[in-house]
DNA sequence: GATCGTTTCAAACGTCTGTTTGAAACAGAC
DNA sequence: GTCTGTTTCAAACAGACGTTTGAAACGATC
């Protein structure tokens, strides 16, 4: 348990004790099966290291998969790290950028990353775990993106309707991670190939969303949306 | 097995043969706990049968989960019809009854349907039985939205971009179904109250989805999006 | 009542689970 | 070397799981 000071010790994650490859190997296999479906004999077996060294280490089954969830939300922030602007950049970029981080952070293009699996099944089923990921890790995205949208309108809406606008992005890029597998069978192949890449899904998505909150050009190119009840703000 | 056709089982789900009782149990078991998680004997001691007639009436454990999340389809699907317009009736009001509708489905305000859990279950790890959900369940609604947002396009856009339209909308309501719970942890208590209603929610999701497609006013009232490459639409 | 197929039941089976254990292997201090 | 504290291991433990079984209960037909 008591972990040597010497000069081994100061950044070896690639084969050290048997505590550090437990998690890892613990993390990927709760992620793929699920908590249950997951035995400690698996993951041990992966792992390299003996049945007894989970509670060993651990004490019980639970604690392990607790501490699993929070090294793999480490890992994540630490391979997917937020974006940074320089001052006065404009709003419009800032959500784009937004965008296209928090899907390339959810879908992990190129590498599909457990990290992200495993912390789904904590959104969908929250147990212990998930009070500290969200305030950890999805509150300070969630204020970044409310920010960044009262930005955008000119800090005309209010807290409320700006996290409704906040949940509206969310849900768009979160449609993808958790339900991508429904989708790929409801959209043709093809069609999928095509537009549902990291850079269309944030072309999309930031289109889409700009245009809602009055702050890009609609979707339809030649609309023109008339007020209709008294209400002529438009072209004039 | 062979049901009797006499005058009691026209319309009695309530205490019907140990197999019609064992389908909704499972059900309700396998939606709260998972498949794994879920024993036989909880199912049969809340079905008030005896274990072995799972094994009896559905052969094994595999099939009873299908044949349930099957069942429970079918029971939504006879809950929540899909809505019916006359002729004639606005694009729009067929955009936000579609989506109040999904909403209602998804979310079912008043009772939580287990039902749900158990098809999200199905979603988020497809199995076996997901395929046919898609078919049956989740495709036709999904053309029915493609095909109302094409009329409120005029037909001006391609398949392609219509299917992204479509899952943007879909997106927003499917994020208050399966991240209900953070949602809730990431929107004070009081806001939360006041704004995810079934109406409020129709609200805005339908307003946020008109404007961005042009067929709406922008939620900013006083925007004045100017279309010029040059995006200096800010206060200078 | 006797006979038949169908349904229900308590009990048991074999297997797999998380966990424990006691001894062996190891490293450093004397 | 011996001693001490830590880490690893094979083996076993008790319990829960899905599934099977053989007999009892049932309902219809003769």
């Amino acid at each position: 348990m008591i972990r040597s000071n010497s000069e081994k010790t100061l950044e070896t994650p690639l084969l050290g004790d048997a505590k550090d490859r437990i998690l890892p190997a613990a993390g990927r296999e709760f992620a793929e099966k699920g908590y249950e479906a997951t035995t400690i004999r698996d993951i041990c077996l992966t792992a390299g290291v003996n049945v007894a060294a989970v509670n060993y280490y651990f004490g019980d089954k639970q604690r392990l998969y607790i501490e699993s969830v929070k090294h793999a939300h480490r890992e994540r922030v630490r391979q997917v790290p937020e974006p940074d602007w320089a001052p006065g950049t404009p709003a419009p970029e800032k959500l784009r950028d937004f965008i296209g981080n928090l899907l390339e952070r959810m879908l992990g293009f190129g590498q599909p990353p457990w990290q992200v699996r495993l912390m789904l099944r904590e959104i969908l089923h929250p147990t212990e775990a998930c009070r500290e990921l969200v305030e950890d890790y999805f509150r300070p995205h969630f204020e970044l993106l409310v920010s960044i949208l009262g930005e955008l309108t000119e800090e005309s809406l209010d807290d409320r309707t700006l996290r409704l606008i906040a949940l509206s992005v969310i849900g768009q890029c979160f449609l993808y991670r958790a339900a991508g597998d429904v989708v790929g069978m409801l959209v043709p192949d093809e069609a999928a190939d095509a537009d549902h890449t990291l850079p269309r899904l944030t072309n999309h998505i930031t289109a889409f969303s700009l245009a809602a909150i009055g702050a890009g050009p609609p979707l339809v190119p030649a609309a023109d949306f008339r007020p209709g009840p008294a209400s002529e703000s438009r072209s004039q």
